[in-house]
Parts: C-alpha cells; sequence; structure tokens
DNA sequence: ATAGGGTTAG
C-alpha cells in the first residue's frame, strides 16, 4: 500500500564539476572557514537575497561555487525550493547538502521532510527520515506530520509503536500528529481504537492539562462520532481556549446535535467574556442556526459578523448564504451571495443547493451555468447540488443532460454519490425501472446512498417488489439504520400486506432498534419550541389538540380526506384518523396559528419527510386560516399558500 | 542551539 520509490533517474541533478571530500559537518576544521571569512561572509548573504527574491536558479549557481556552505545556507535554499515547488532544483539541493557532509544532520532532515512533503513527493521525505541514523524527535514527528497530511494514517501509526518499541519518548508534537493520523487514514477501517490507546498514553504521560493535545484529543473523537467522549474530554480540560470552544461546538454541529451546539456557544459568551469567537466559531454555529431553522438567532450572528469585520472571509459567507436559505429565506441568502466581493466553488455551491431545497430547480440550473459561463470549474459538489435541485423540482431531462456533461465535458467521474442523486431523480419520476437499470450498469459498487433513493422513490410510488430488493441490500449494508425498514413497513402497510407489516417490525425490534420519532420544532420570538406527537410538556397542549380537532372537522365538511394509509397498524378509520392528527407537523401548525401574529409567515421545520396527510392537511389550513406556511422537511422546502403548496406535490 | 501543533464553508 505504501511504498518507497527510489528518486527517478531523470530527476536527478548532474555531476559536479567540483567534486568535494565528504566532510562531516562538525568535523570541519576551523581554519577552513576562517580561510575565507570574506567568501563566506559576502555569499551567504547573497544567497539568502536571492532565496529570499525568489530566485532559486541563481541561488543554486551561487551554492555551486560556494567554498563553505553552512547549514543557514541550505535551510533559506530548501525553503525557497519548498516555496517555489521546484522538484529539480530541491534535488539539487539536496544532492549538494549530501555531498559536503550535512546527511546527518537532523535539523535539515526535518527541513527536507518538509519540503518533500510541500512537493507532494512524500516518497522522497521517507527517504530521508529512514537514511538518517540520527532520528531525533523533531525528525519523527516531521515525518508524522507528512504522512498525515498525504493520508498515510496508519503508516504513521505503525511508525509511531516502532518509536514506542524502541524507547524513544513523545512529546506533545508526537501526539498531535499521530491523534490526527487516526482521522485522516484513507483507507476504511476505523482506527479509533488506536485513538484511544493513544489518548491512554496521553494521560499516562502526564499531558491532560496541555491544551493543544486535548483539543485534537476532542477533535478526533468529534470526527469519529464519538460526541460523549469528546465531550468528556472537552468538560476534563483544565484549561480551555477559542480554539478548544470551537472544536467542541463542531463536533456538536457535525453530528448532528445542533441544540447542544448553540447551547455550548452562549455558555462560552457567558463563562468567558475575554474570548471572543473568531470566524472559525461562527461558521460551526451558523451550520447549528442552519440545522434547527434559527433564523432570528442567525441574524444575530449575521450582525456579529459585520461588526467584527468577518464579512470578507469566504467560508463565513458560504455558510451564511446556506444558513439563510435552509431556515427558509433564500432571499436574504442570495443578497448575500451577491454583496460578496469574491466567490469560490463553495459560495456557487451553496446558492445552487439553495434553490434546489427550495424546489426552484430552473433557477438552480441558471445559476450553475451563470458560474460555468464565468469560467468557475464545477466540483463535484457542484453536480449533486443541481442534480438534487433537479430532482426536487421534477427536471428529469434536464438533469439527465447534467449528468452526461460531467464527464464529457467538465472531466468529473460521476461517484456513488451522484449515482444516488439520479436514482432519486428518475425514481421520483416515476421511471423506476430506468433508475434500477442505471444501479446495474454502476460500475461501481452502489452504497447505501444509492440502494437508499431507490427504496425511497418505492415507497413514494408503493412498488413492494423493487422494495423488497432495496431494502434487502441495505439490511445488509446498514443494519443499524432504522429508516430503512420504517420504509418498507410503510410500503407494505399501504400495500396492506400487515402480516409483512409485522415481520418488519419485528425484525427492527429483534435487532434493538427504533423508530425514528417524528418531530417538528417553531422559533417565536428566538424562542424554539419543538413539539412531538407524544409531548404533553408543551403548556398549551390541550388548547392545540382542541384546535386541531375543531380544524379537522370544520376541513372535512369542505372536503379535506384525512390519509390514514401512512399509520402502520391495522386499525379503524377513525383511530386511524386520531393517530394522524397528532403528527408533531400538525401540532407545530396549530401552536403557530396560535403564538404568532397575523400575517406572518409560519414556518416550521421537521427531522423526517411530510407525510401525506400532513401535506394535505397545511394545504388546507393555508387557505383555511388565510396564512403562508413554510415547512421545511428533511429534504426540502414546502410553500403553502391559498391552498397550494410550491412542491406541487412532487415531494 | 535551531525547528513544529489543535477548530472552518457545499
Amino acid at each position: 500500500m505504501f511504498q518507497i520509490q527510489t528518486l527517478q533517474p531523470t530527476y536527478l541533478p548532474p555531476p559536479f564539476h567540483h567534486q568535494r571530500h565528504r566532510i562531516h559537518a562538525a568535523s570541519r576544521p576551523s581554519s577552513t572557514t576562517l580561510a575565507v571569512p570574506l567568501s563566506t561572509s559576502n555569499k551567504n548573504p547573497s544567497i539568502q537575497s536571492l532565496c529570499k527574491k525568489g530566485q532559486l536558479k541563481q541561488a543554486i549557481y551561487l551554492l555551486t561555487h560556494e567554498e563553505n556552505p553552512i547549514q543557514h545556507t541550505y535551510e533559506l535554499l530548501i525553503r525557497s525550493c519548498a516555496q517555489q515547488k521546484n522538484l529539480s532544483d530541491a534535488f539539487t539541493v539536496h544532492r549538494h547538502l549530501i555531498d559536503n557532509g550535512f546527511d546527518e544532520d537532523p535539523f535539515l532532515a526535518t527541513k527536507l521532510i518538509d519540503m518533500y512533503s510541500e512537493l507532494d513527493s512524500i516518497q522522497h521525505a521517507r527517504k530521508v527520515f529512514d537514511e538518517i541514523t540520527n532520528k531525533t524527535i523533531y525528525v519523527w514527528n516531521a515525518i508524522f506530520r507528512s504522512l498525515s497530511l498525504s493520508g498515510y494514517g496508519e503508516e504513521v501509526l505503525s511508525l509511531y509503536r516502532k518509536m514506542n518499541r524502541i524507547g524513544m519518548p513523545s512529546d506533545r508534537f508526537t501526539y498531535t500528529y499521530a491523534l490526527k493520523a487516526c482521522v485522516v487514514s484513507e483507507s476504511r477501517i476505523s482506527l479509533l481504537c488506536h485513538g484511544k490507546e493513544i489518548h491512554a498514553h496521553i494521560l499516562r504521560h502526564g499531558y491532560e492539562g496541555h491544551v493543544h493535545v486535548m483539543t485534537t484529543l476532542v477533535d478526533m473523537y468529534a470526527k469519529f462520532g464519538c460526541v460523549e467522549n469528546a465531550s468528556f474530554v472537552f468538560s476534563s480540560m483544565p484549561v480551555k481556549n477559542l480554539v478548544s470552544w470551537s472544536a467542541m461546538i463542531a463536533c456538536f454541529s457535525k453530528n448532528g446535535r445542533p441544540f447542544e451546539a448553540l447551547e455550548l456557544f452562549r455558555e462560552m459568551m457567558l463563562e468567558s467574556g475575554d474570548m471572543l469567537p473568531n470566524s472559525v466559531t461562527m461558521v460551526s454555529v451558523l451550520q447549528a442556526c442552519a440545522a434547527v431553522s434559527a433564523l432570528e438567532q442567525g441574524k444575530l450572528i449575521h450582525g456579529y459578523i459585520l461588526r467584527n469585520g468577518l464579512d470578507n472571509i469566504l467560508p463565513v459567507m458560504s455558510a451564511l448564504v446556506t444558513m439563510y436559505a435552509r431556515c427558509g429565506d433564500l432571499d436574504l441568502g442570495r443578497n448575500v451571495f451577491n454583496q460578496m466581493e469574491k466567490r469560490d466553488i463553495v459560495s456557487w455551491n451553496s446558492l445552487i443547493s439553495s434553490y434546489g431545497i427550495h424546489g426552484l430547480g430552473s433557477e438552480a440550473l441558471a445559476v450553475f451555468q451563470e458560474m460555468v459561463q464565468q469560467g468557475m470549474s464545477p466540483s463535484p459538489i457542484s453536480f449533486v447540488s443541481v442534480l438534487g435541485a433537479c430532482s426536487h423540482s421534477g427536471l428529469v431531462d434536464e438533469g439527465k443532460l447534467i449528468f452526461d456533461s460531467m464527464v464529457k465535458e467538465h472531466g468529473i467521474h460521476p461517484t456513488v454519490e451522484h449515482y444516488a442523486c439520479m436514482v432519486d431523480l428518475l425514481g421520483r419520476a416515476n421511471r423506476l425501472d430506468e433508475a434500477a437499470k442505471l444501479i446495474a450498469d454502476m460500475r461501481d459498487e452502489p452504497g447505501p446512498k444509492v440502494w437508499g433513493a431507490l427504496l425511497g422513490s418505492c415507497r413514494i410510488h408503493c412498488n413492494v417488489e423493487l422494495a423488497e430488493r432495496a431494502s434487502r441490500r441495505l439490511f445488509e449494508l446498514e443494519p443499524r439504520n432504522a429508516g430503512n425498514y420504517v420504509l418498507l413497513a410503510d410500503i407494505y402497510a399501504e400495500a396492506k400486506m400487515w402480516d409483512e407489516v409485522k415481520r418488519v417490525k419485528k425484525l427492527l425490534e429483534a435487532r434493538g432498534l427504533q423508530k425514528v420519532s417524528g418531530c417538528s420544532w417553531i422559533e417565536v420570538r428566538r424562542k424554539i419550541y419543538s413539539l412531538k406527537s407524544t409531548d404533553e410538556l408543551n403548556p398549551q397542549i390541550e388548547q392545540i389538540h382542541a384546535l386541531l380537532v375543531n380544524l379537522s372537522k370544520e376541513m372535512m365538511e369542505k372536503g379535506y380526506v384525512p390519509q390514514t394509509k401512512v399509520v402502520l397498524y391495522d386499525l379503524d378509520a377513525e383511530e386511524k384518523q386520531r393517530i394522524v392528527l397528532g403528527h408533531s407537523e400538525k401540532l407545530a401548525v396549530a401552536f403557530g396559528l396560535i403564538n404568532c401574529s397575523k400575517g406572518e409567515t409560519i414556518r416550521i421545520t421537521k427531522n423526517l419527510r411530510l407525510c401525506e396527510d400532513c401535506h394535505s392537511f397545511t394545504k388546507f389550513i393555508s387557505k383555511f386560516a388565510n396564512r403562508e406556511i413554510l415547512v421545511r422537511d428533511i429534504n426540502r422546502f414546502h410553500h403553502f399558500k391559498d391552498g397550494e403548496c410550491s412542491c406541487r406535490d412532487y415531494w
């Protein structure tokens, strides 16, 4: 897997004109240095100044005429080669250094390792490391750093074990690099157990108070999704700084726990007045606001960003665009995008997917075209965004054209994720056979995302046969994802195959899994209220239920028919009606009607896909109560107005 | 003697 290559002969520098004796730097007679004091002091500054000016070739020319190059000269040249990204010059300097007896200089070895690493030539870095006998801790750490940056996590860990075996003590840097190595590995096996082992070493050697080491540890657990471990380490830290807090906030944000991210941010602002959040902190906080649709909180953060001059930082601005769009305010997101002085691919992708989740497929396509016209090369994520947008708006032919253009026009090979988008696009449009054929024709192994997209489409169009095929694969690939079992049970329930429903439910129980319960939430005056169908905590719950019962009665007179096929129990019609009326989204609608002022759009977010009954119920309400209602489900937005929904019943 | 580290957008 990891191979060390020797120097490529084509890159080898030509032989030197003046072959010199190999003299060890330390054993060089001092008289030699004294004999040419002028030449040394004249030439060294000039090599130095040439390096500074970026005139590497001239500097190397001077080097070949240099009588007594010193360590510092090589240091400057090495740095210059790295900056100029010039590998063949790097070889020249390296060779020269060896010929002058500096090949056992550990200081220069670390510099060489760093240089080769920056030149994307990890094999040569490794060769320097292997060949130096005097491996100081700096040399070890340098190769760890380089290997980690190139993604060779396992190689780092194997060297780390070797280092421990030979009794070379680690220092604080070793620990941070070794921890990083656990999360950068390209192989699919989890190196979490190694991370835990290093955690133990850190404690054993008394680094539990070291803020850098401990923050890296928090981040290591965060990257593995071990939120509890990360949180435990974080709270055990005697000293925390802004980076530690930011790492923990990012941990909550990235692992689907946005409320805790926001809570920790609040705590940070309260506890430590001297710590001012920076752009990195802001990005994680904005993601959390986006996840929970905390529009008002997001606006406050936006204000902070403007006041503190963070509004020229691209990651912050892209996160703002996404935050506004995901909080339901596409226009504010567009404004932020328009005001950006510079845009990178991520900014464009943010805008494209913003249009996508609002169901504005043609607009997303237009932005994509505009971006390409401006000379910006689309990234793989651009295609995920634009294909997703096509999917939500049913733009099947447009999506297929884009998919074909990936390789043909942009040289980007579709990944499993892109196939998942296409399966979703075709499947939603009830072209399930085409979707199945696309999967069959895939060169890579279709992963859970692809089969999941197919199963989701089978749910929409109630295709039992294909659903069974998809779920069989899914149960193998991700046996612990409860959502797949529920989808299959839904499909059986709709087909009234009650025995099969029972069988799937038993399977779910046998594996110790639970259906994710529906939850909806709504922001009222900067506070977020979440509602669950089983929730008796809301003080207004009786008022809410009463309102819903009345509304449904009145609406049924006007033609609303409860869609009870989503209920997974074989119950009588009335019981089923009672169950669907308790869905969390309807509770949130009622809560919004009670607590939001007239004319204000009611904005609701929920953790699952909108069920058909809630969809038709909310359409009715929007007309009946003359209210605009904006609902974000797990996939997209539904904008209800005058009895219609922006998704045109295609979701 | 010298040198090096942790959090970030779709």
